[in-house]
DNA sequence: TTTT
DNA sequence: TTTT
């Protein structure tokens, strides 16, 4: 029990797309949401602004998952406090490749959404909101956003959450890594 | 100038080897170092203790990165507090691959050396530190640990600190990616 | 359960004494510490060095507050995380005072010892630590640092930990406030 | 220059009121807000439910400042990334009183504002937004919400920020401590 | 590859 | 009151 070290990650972003839901075996839940933080700042030679947007993946596991999936969309704004992990998998010519992740998982982050009753996904890294008359980015919860057919476990995740390895259900699966959106660049 | 959004990362681990300092043309400082976290806990199901470590890719730039080159090495315990930031690049076979560091620059991160030293306690009675061979994993300044040969751009950086990007020396230099450590799996 | 909003402090710092421990009726733990964090600069003026100390008075409670009472001391260095929260007490004169404290409970927050016997930096041919006399500010447990012969509650503790009312024992006292250090000055 | 330690603190939540604009001899822009924090739990022994409500005093400096003044408003969601700081003054009876701050000053912090376009105050601790058309808790920018007709130093800052002392104009006054709003317990 |  |  314990941990030895610090592994922490803050983010306060919004999402690039709807957060798309996978169940475990074990019927738990795993939410997988892009997270986008920018600067931006002037040029010192050009003088011109200029912006970079920096892309976060996300996996959310459990409670916090299943609400993820149902009050984030495309736009949200969220506070993320997760810890920093890579996975290693093979590609399809069999090669080595790793993806490094914010996890939420158990006691060791949380999620918060941010500005409740706020319209639209016109923030930072969110494009128009696809759908006629939605007003916000949550409210009412809904249908998952983005629920797969697949009931495979997404990531394997055998790390156990920080003081309290007990009371969660660690997930003990070695897929194949999922399929990514392609309009964000991992 | 600003930033919309949080993208912040706290560590705190022991160096997994002396850092790697690096050059660029502009003669800015980088320092890359990898650094462990890891978690212990008691399986539930074979009751064995089981440990889990992490490993975070950290690439410190400045005044920052030579301080890290000074007086970290192997094994040195400290505290970074940086960004994430994904880098794309192509293999040998012209396959996008990315990679996701840590990255300590400017007003936008901090590294802090731990237990250096400070051996005191006098609440116990322990005494002063005095004595020859040399005592913790940092101590006088000293030469570079692993100062590398080529001094091309070992990173592209071309974002600005935030709030203060006037005084921060920007990188404007887009070079190949740098050749990795081949025994560090990522 | 739940939260709204984010309450959170990060610390590393050095005891300015040895830890105080209480117990509560309950018999769950209760420590005080004050940590030391500071900064340090050249003043534009007159040109000499300045330092600032702050000081910060941290309560931890149960499972952490028996291994701070255990293994810190004076001087040792360590890394705490846990929350903001103001007490409201009255002092001898019946006037209303505050006490302002950051309080690490259940999974709401963690306390990491730091720089402890790790002295090897075997990148340096730094020798062991073997060796007669005692060498950090904590090595085998001991006995408590500074225990009081009190045993009423130090400090009314309401609220729930984050994410995990249920697992954590609630203190669900409301005792005067303690008498806190006269030679502390908080 | 630099710092020994991590003095950082991290806060999501809402404004108690519009922000409390002062400016220095030297023309620096201070702003004093207020910030709730709630955690909600289901009463163990009771089964009711349970909220608790953390009012943090916040301290901005310069730019950050003049932001809050123009942007903020009672009921505003934030996100702030400061320090601990304890000031002593003297009470009307001549007696020493302290009160900790969350300090957000130069590079050893920032603000961010959150769920822009959202509509209106009635977030955790916010109660009803007088006024009646007001759409937001920000827009466009505004008259300073709550100058203050006095203009003398409202608190000391004899601290630098980490790494970047030369940059930051120091304040160096010692005024008596300004009025606190009576709403909010401290 | 670190550390305990 | 700590530490460097």
């Amino acid at each position: 029990m314990a941990s030895r070290g610090v592994n922490k990650v803050i983010l306060v972003g919004n999402l690039g797309n709807d957060p798309e839901i996978r169940y475990m075996p074990s019927g738990g839940a795993v939410a997988n949401i892009t997270i986008a933080t920018s600067e931006s700042w002037r040029d010192k030679n050009t003088g011109e602004q200029r912006e970079k947007t920096e892309w976060h993946r996300v996996a959310l596991f459990g409670k916090v998952a299943e609400v993820a999936g149902e009050y984030l969309r495309k736009g949200s704004q969220v506070y993320i406090e997760g810890q920093l992990q890579t996975r290693k998998w093979q590609d399809q010519n069999g090669q080595e490749r790793y993806t490094t992740e914010v996890v939420v998982q158990g006691f060791n982050g949380t999620m918060q959404m941010l500005g409740g009753r706020q319209g639209g996904g016109q923030g930072m890294g969110a494009p128009s909101q696809g759908g006629g008359q939605q007003q916000g980015n949550w409210g009412q919860p809904q249908q998952p956003a983005a629920q797969q057919q697949n009931n495979f476990a997404p990531q394997q995740q055998s790390a156990p959450q920080q003081q309290a390895p007990a009371q969660q259900p660690q997930q003990q699966y070695n897929e194949p890594p999922m399929d990514f959106d392609d309009d964000i660049p991992f």
